[in-house]
Parts: structure tokens; sequence; C-alpha cells
RNA sequence: GGGAGUAUAGCUCAGCUGGUUCAGAGCGCCUGCCUUACAAGCAGGAGGUCACUGGUUCGAACCCUGUUACUCCCA
């Protein structure tokens, strides 16, 4: 069969994913076998692939493919959130370009149009992953709202409001009046943002003085019921007892005396506000203050708002300072730079307000979560994230859990009127809270649900319980089999919204952690460093990329810049690197498999060659296991990238390949098969395509009749053991770098005196000592070097030229046409390095205080450094004499 | 404002417990090659005051002081 001289992963890659999907390769079933579980982060089901998710799930399915290769069983469960604001906001839009308002829609009818707009679009993302490669168990796909999911979200919700830790108060939130929803803490954003400072004019009652207060909000006035300052600020004691005059709106408030003012700021006098921010607020509990609220939830001023009602804030905001500058009440303005919190999903400028909202208690639940990762029960990787997770949850707040939204799990709390008072049924479903209803007040009538939906993390933090059923069935077999899962593989902006909501629920739920290992991506950037962006529109199109460089391509792009928890500045062309790769290994299977084989005997070079691979990558192989221990995988796929590259391409198959028309050996050919294959096998979790192909082509070279039934079978690389470390030769080993080195110092000579490769030179050299010894490797010398015999001598040859391996020196015959003033200056070069690094040693030790101090292994060392530079002098100063 | 992290070759990163000729890898770059698997390639080569400063030590890229720059998180 002939093979194209270049890869084309396209045809390949479908070809394969179809294969393992139709031998349901990736299916899992809890059996007798070790598990390895991996719960994927769900995206949100509104999400398209972005660069972000390819590194991640690349990760993830390397890790998943080497667990099962090393016989585990293997289950990666793939699904999707619901993201309530953004899917929520997304039907709205839709409807709108229909011409339907939301608000002319019943909840359940709104709802209708939802599920069919996730039906339609959802989950795109999904799709897209098969694109690479991505050996998800998709039997399992869940979805946050399924039936399984919704209802362990609501037993989770009564079962921790029946102990006591979900509670419902009215708080300061972070509203978003655009989504019209509040948003916990952790979905602010703060952004630096160019405002004014305005200085106003707040008279003191009855006076003729005025105090100045420095506000970012002026339209806020409206709702001030207090000017502060601190109690023992010397500019303003004479306004103690006092009472001011809140400027155009005519209100006289009281001064307050606390010392959470900051003198230096402004002018040391603050407007308090207590229905709009969260540090007035405290200030109005502490002194009994009116609360107002001046805002409607869209962010337009309200009835408290006099005459601006109905404007919204930012309108207001000018509007209102040109009143007051024509009142005079303004004493001046200025630039100024503060933080300004915005939604993350909106990006609306978010209003703090006061409304009812559900909270969850978090100080017990945030202690045990603490300890597990603090005491490495959970190992971060890398361990510097501990310090992030730690400083959040020794100042966690209660968890902010309603969201004035449709779409999501509406919160199971009914409402009844009960002699004029209002009580909260909180039950699984409505059957069961009428049902409490009667018991409990004797009440028959019907009830009012509340409208509110759950934070979409709500159910997420459940992910690798509610996966497997263990909340409503918590004994069944898959959750005692599959969690706690194995690794969890997230970008470290999720830290707070979900890993550590997730070690709680486990906790909380079944008393164990929910994985064993966190393991942190990086933020994937673009090579300015700027986070990738639909807005700044600096992201590639990863299946743009798949398509130009083939999914093995770009996962090995992806992966050899990405240490853990290091931000990858993404760059295309390193995608590029991974499809060279593909091509390097696609080649290797046509110079293989071009091979006739011949009934000879296997030479001693072709044994020799056989023997130093099998021992080389025995050695590497026990590097990889070590990177894979330490999650280093960029590392390990380097370690991998250069086995086959430089060790299996370049030396060994360079060793074994025979002359053009020449056959090879069945041994030497049977140990290629075998050693190429296992490095497809060490290779398949970086780049499952091409090695799937090159595996499936090497089981059956020249065997075209057995290979329907091969492919028929369910014969997979994917399930084939990872190679393991085995003993290796260490002296082997050294003894083939040696080899390599006499090689490259011939090719060298040969290319820095413009001598032609097809020219055979004759070696020799003086051995100064054993470890230099390179015995077994004179015929591979020979051949990949050209050189027609290599000797030992005592003494350099004359009229030759040399270059040196360790202390060993080397000789090739002069060629005619060296320039000798050239070769002069490169060995006193040498020799002045040389003489320079032995007075180096020779000073440490002459240095009676190293000689004392240090442990005599590294005195030894120390020695044989100087006798090892006082050989090569010698040698060097031979030469330079003969020369001249 | 509080906390954390990073700084090593042109770029992206390794460098473990301070001690081998320890200053490394990949990419890029330079030179020469279309040598019957591969130019998406082969062979060879050049590149660094380990951010700066002071200290500890027989010995520092590594430990400690301070400085600077950048990044992230929290308020």
């Amino acid at each position: 069969m002939e093979l194209a001289s270049k890869y084309d992963p396209r045809a390949i890659e479908e070809k394969w994913y179809q294969f393992w999907l139709d031998k349901r390769l990736f299916h899992s079933e809890p059996d007798h076998r070790v598990p390895y579980t991996i719960v994927i982060p769900p995206p949100n089901v509104t999400g398209v692939l972005h660069m972000g998710h390819m590194l991640n799930n690349t990760i993830q399915d390397v890790l998943v493919r080497r667990a099962r290769m090393q016989g585990k069983n293997a289950c990666w469960v793939p699904g999707t959130d619901h993201a309530s604001i953004a899917t929520e906001a997304k039907v709205v839009k839709m409807l709108a370009e229909k011409g339907i308002d939301k608000r002319s829609l019943s909840r359940d009818e709104f709802l209708k149009h939802a599920w069919e707009w996730k039906e339609q679009y959802g989950g795109i993302i999904l799709k897209q992953l098969r694109k690479l490669g991505a050996s998800c168990d998709w039997e399992r796909t869940a979805f946050t709202m399924d039936n399984i999911r919704y209802e362990s979200v609501m037993r989770v919700f009564v079962d921790l409001y029946n102990k006591g830790l979900i509670y419902r108060g009215v708080r300061m939130v972070n509203w978003d009046p655009q989504a019209l929803t509040a948003v916990s803490d952790e979905e602010v954003i703060y952004k630096e943002s160019h405002g004014k400072l305005f200085y106003l004019k707040y008279y003191v009652e009855g006076e003729n003085k005025y105090i100045v207060v420095a506000t970012t909000r002026p339209e806020t006035i409206m709702g001030d019921t207090a000017v502060c300052v601190h109690p023992e600020d010397e500019r303003y004691q004479w306004l103690k007892g006092k009472k001011v005059i809140v400027p155009c709106v005519g209100r006289v408030v009281p001064i307050i005396m606390d010392e959470y003012v900051d003198r230096e700021f402004g002018t040391g006098a603050l407007k308090i506000t207590p229905a709009h921010d969260i540090n007035d607020y405290n200030l109005g509990m502490k002194y009994g203050l009116e609360s107002i609220d001046i805002f409607n939830d869209n962010g337009t001023l309200n009835e408290h708002g006099g005459k601006y009602a109905g404007m919204d804030r930012f309108v207001c905001r000018k509007a209102i300072m040109k009143d007051l500058e024509e009142a005079g009440l303004v004493e001046k303005t200025e630039d100024y730079t503060n933080k300004v919190g915005h939604s993350e999903r909106t990006d609306a400028v978010i209003e703090p307000k006061l409304s009812a909202q559900w909270f969850l208690k978090m100080d017990d639940m945030a202690k045990k979560a603490l300890e597990v990762v603090e005491n490495d029960t959970i190992k971060f990787h890398p361990a510097k994230f501990k310090n992030t997770y730690r400083h959040w949850l020794e100042n966690i707040k209660d968890w902010c859990i309603s969201r004035q939204l449709w779409w999501g799990h509406r919160i199971p709390a009914w409402y009844l009127d009960v002699n004029g008072k209002v009580e909260t049924i909180v039950a699984l479903n409505e059957d069961e809270a009428k049902k409490i209803a009667a018991e409990k007040y004797n009440y028959t009538g019907s009830l009012r649900q509340d409208e509110d939906v759950l934070d979409t993390w709500f159910s997420s933090w459940l992910w690798p319980i509610s996966l497997f059923d263990g909340i409503r069935n918590p004994n069944n077999e898959e959750i005692k089999y599959y969690y706690p899962t194995a690794d969890l593989i997230t970008a470290p902006d999720i830290i707070f919204f979900w890993i550590a909501r997730m070690i709680m629920a486990g906790e909380e739920f079944r008393d164990e952690i929910p994985f064993h290992n966190v393991y942190f991506t990086g933020i994937v950037r673009d090579k300015l460093g700027r986070k990738m962006s639909k807005q700044l529109g600096n992201s590639p199109d990863p299946i743009e990329l798949i398509e130009k460089y083939g999914a093995d391509g770009v996962r090995m792009g992806m992966l050899l810049t990405a240490p853990a928890g290091n931000d990858l500045p993404f760059d295309e062309s390193i995608c590029e690197q991974g499809r060279n790769f593909s091509n390097k290994m696609w080649n290797a299977l046509r110079l293989v498999s071009g091979w006739q084989i011949g009934d000879i005997q296997q030479s001693q070079e072709n044994a020799v060659a056989v023997q130093w691979m099998e021992q080389r990558m025995a050695q590497v192989i026990e590097e990889i296991e070590k990177d894979f221990d330490q999650y280093r995988l960029s590392e390990a796929l380097m370690t991998t990238y250069k086995l086959a590259w430089d060790d299996f391409c370049s030396w060994f198959l360079e060793m074994v390949k025979p002359a053009y028309g020449t056959p090879i050996d069945r041994e030497t050919y049977d140990a290629t098969i075998s050693i190429f294959s296992r490095l497809m096998l060490l290779l398949h979790p970086f780049m499952p395509f091409v090695t799937e192909e090159i595996w499936h082509a090497l089981q059956t070279i020249g065997k075209d009749d057995e290979k329907a039934a091969f492919i028929n079978a369910n014969f997979s690389i994917m399930n084939q053991h990872m190679p393991t470390s085995v003993f290796f030769d260490q002296r082997m080993l050294d003894e083939f770098d040696t080899a390599k080195e006499v090689i490259a110092g011939v090719r060298n000579i040969r290319n820095t005196r413009n001598l032609s490769p097809k020219e055979a030179l004759e070696v020799s050299f003086i051995a100064s000592d054993d470890r230099y010894r390179f015995d077994h490797f004179y015929g591979i010398v020979r051949k990949l070097a050209n050189v027609s015999a290599i000797n030992e001598v005592k003494e350099k040859p004359s009229g030759a030229l040399s270059f040196m391996v360790g202390t060993m020196e080397c000789f090739v015959p002069m060629p005619e046409n060296v320039n000798k003033d050239e070769e002069l200056k490169k060995l006193q070069e040498e020799l002045k390095y040389a003489e320079g690094f032995l007075n180096s040693v020779l000073k440490k030790l002459s240095n009676e205080k190293f000689v004392n101090g240090a442990p005599a292994a590294v005195i030894e060392k120390e020695r044989n450094k100087q006798r090892d530079a006082e050989t090569k002098i010698a040698a060097l100063k031979t030469q330079i004499a003969n020369l001249g």
C-alpha cells in the first residue's frame, strides 16, 4: 500500500472517533478494576468552544486515556450547566427578535421557550469536544436541570433548610439592574473607572454655615439619611449634635460620629445612604437610621427621586449636578479614579440594593473545606493556590443563593397567610408543601411559591455527586464505585465559585472529599498577554485550528506551552510543531512499512541498536512516569516527543535502516515494529488519532488479509497496556553517549572543513580512561558517520585533526585544504577555557575550609575534575605543538 | 488599601535537598544540504552578568535583606 508523503489528519481523525464510538470504548460501568473518574467542569449550555476549553479538555483527555491504558476503569463524565443568567438573557433576546416581550409571557410559557431553545441550540460545545478527541462517556451526558440533577438540588435545599443552614433575609446584595437579579459577591468584577469626585455643601440647620461632603455618586443624595465624621476630627467638633440639610432634597439629617470614617479621604465627611452602600448600611443599622431606597430594579429613580423619578441613575447624576451647580451647592469637582463593580454576566454597573434573598450559612462548611486542603487530603497542583483558597475561606461570607430569574431551579419555598402572618414552608414539591400546610397550619387553600430560582453554582457544587445520583440514592452502586473522583481539572478563576463549594458539598452530603487532586490550568492569553475574549476578537476559532493542524497538532500545541498553573501565551504557530510531529511519526511508518524482510542473520550493529533502544526507552519511561506523578504534563509530552523524534527516528531508525534496495533481517524488523508500537502507546494520550492510525497499521503491515478482521475486532490502541518502566543498563546508555559524541565530532569536522559526507574517513583515538569506551558501538559509528575504520592508538597520528570526547582524544586525517591558523586559534581557545576551569578547581581544593567542610564525595568529584582537566590540557598542548 | 505569585537564551519554560564542565530544553535564528521516510525534513552551530542590591556559606540561579518591574486574587 502506498502512503502519502504528508500526513493528512482530517479523514483519519473522523474515522477513528467514529470507530471508538461504535465500539463504545469510552463507556464505563462499575466492575472489579480500580476506578479512575473525572467529571467535566460543565460548560455553559449556551457556550461554544473556546481556547480555554481546548486546554482544559485536552488535559482531561490525556489523563483519562492514560489511566485507561494503565488498566484502570476510566470514566469521564460530560455535561453542561444551565447558566441561569446567560441563558435567560439569550432566550429573552431571541424572543425579542421575534417580537415577543418576556413580560407578556407567563412563567410556564417562558420556560417552554427556554427549553425549546436549549434543545435546539444548547450543548453545541459537547459536539465540538468530539473533534478534539475527547474520550467522554457520552452515554452519561448530564445537564444541571435534567430530572436527576433537578431533584438533587431540591433535596439539598430542603435538607439544608431543615438543618437551619439556609435562611431568608433582607440584606444588601449586588443588584444587576440589567439582568434584574441579585448576583453573588463572586460574580462582581471590579474595574478601574475614571470618574469625578464631587464636593457638595450641606448647610447646617438654622445656621449659615455648611459642611462639605465628597461623593462619587451625587444621585444618591435622595437617599441620604445622615452625614458622618470621625469623632476625633478636630475640624468637625463644632458639628456635634447638629443637623444638616441635604442639598436639593431639603431633608434634615443628623450628624453622626463614627471611627469608620477615613479622615484623609475627601473632606473627612461622609454622606450616609443606607439603602445604597454596604458600609452605609452597616452604619445605618448601628445608628438606627432610616433607609430610603431610591432606585427601581432597572436602575432608574423611583418615587423617592422627586423630580428625577423615572430617570436613569447615570442621566440623573448629570441632571442633579447641573441643578446643584445652579443652586450654588457645589464647592468643586475633581477627577477621580476608583474601582466600580460590574456584573460578570451583563457588565452592568452593580447597584448595591437591599432586598429579600436566600442565603446559605458558610462558617462550618468553610472550616471543613479548608482543613482537607490544608492537610493535603486534597492536593492542589500547583500548591501555590492553597494560599488563595485559604484566604477566601478564612474571610468567607454567607452565600446569596437566590436569583430573580425564571430559568433555573425554582426555590422550593411556599408562602401562606395565617392570621395575617406570612408563613414559609420549604418542601420538595407543592404536594409536600400542601401536606405540611394542612398538618401544621390546618390550611388547605392555595400556596404561593417563591418566584426566584437558585444560583447556578448551587447545582454545580453537587456535580461530582449528582452525576452518579448520589444525592437521591446515596448508597447506589455507581456513587460508591466512582466517588470520590480522581482528578479535577479547571481554571483557577473558579476556585471559589466551584472548587471550594464542591468540597463543601462533598463533606456535607457524603462526608467525603469529591476528588483527590485539583489540577489548575493556566489562562489562555494571546501573544500580547491579553486574556482571550470575544470582545477583543483575539481568540482563534478552535474548530478552524483543528481543521488546519489536526486535533493531534492542536492538542500538542496547547500542552507544550502549558505547565500547570502558568498562563499560556498562545500562538497559533505552536500547533505547527504538533502537526509536524504527527507528520514525522507518519513518515517513520512510511519508512518501516517499505522494508523488505530478508532471510539473513542479524548484524552485530543491529543487535546493539535494538538493545540500546530498549534501554533508552526504559529510561525515558521512568522519566515520563515521574512527570505524570507530579502532574507535569508538558514535560511528560516533551520527554516523549524527544524519545520519538530524537532517539527513535534520528538515532535508532538511522542505525538499523537498510541500504537502498537491500532487505532487513527478521529479528531487527520485528523489534522495530514492537518498539514503534510501544512508542505509539506512550504517545497515545497526547495524540490519540495519529497514534491509533499508526498502531493499527503496524499490527497489520504485510498482512492485508488480516486487516479487516483486525478492525472488526475491538482492537484499539486505547485499551492496550501502557508500557511501564523496567530495569535498564546505564552502562550501555553511557557508552552510546560517547559514541554519539564521536559521531557528532566527525560530522562537525566534515561540516566545518567542507568534507563530503560520501567520502569515508578513518578515526583513531587515545583512550585515557575506561569511562569513554564505546566498543559495542564501533559498527554504528562506522555506519552513521561514514567511517571506514576505528583504531585505538597510543600516540597521536601525524597530520591529523582532533577533537575531544570527555578526556578521550579522537583523530581524523588532516585534509589538504585545512587552515592551520584557524585550527591553532580554536585549540588555543579551548586550552584557555580548560586552564581557567582547572584554576577554579585548584582554588577550591587549596581552600582549607572547603577541604575540611565539604563532604568527601564532593571533594572526590573536585579531584576528578582536576585530573580530567589536566589530561585535557596536556592533550591540547601536544596538539598545538604538533600543528606549529 | 490587604494578600499571593513571577523575573533564567530572541520567545515559551525546566533547573528537585546549595556541590558533576551547571547555566539546560523546545521553538526561533545562523551555516551547509532536495543524502530514496519526512524541506512539515537532515547535519552542524551561535545565543544568557540567572531582574537589581546587600548578606549567609568553603561554595548561591537556588537560602536571607532590601529595591524595581510585571501578573493575579481580595476589598
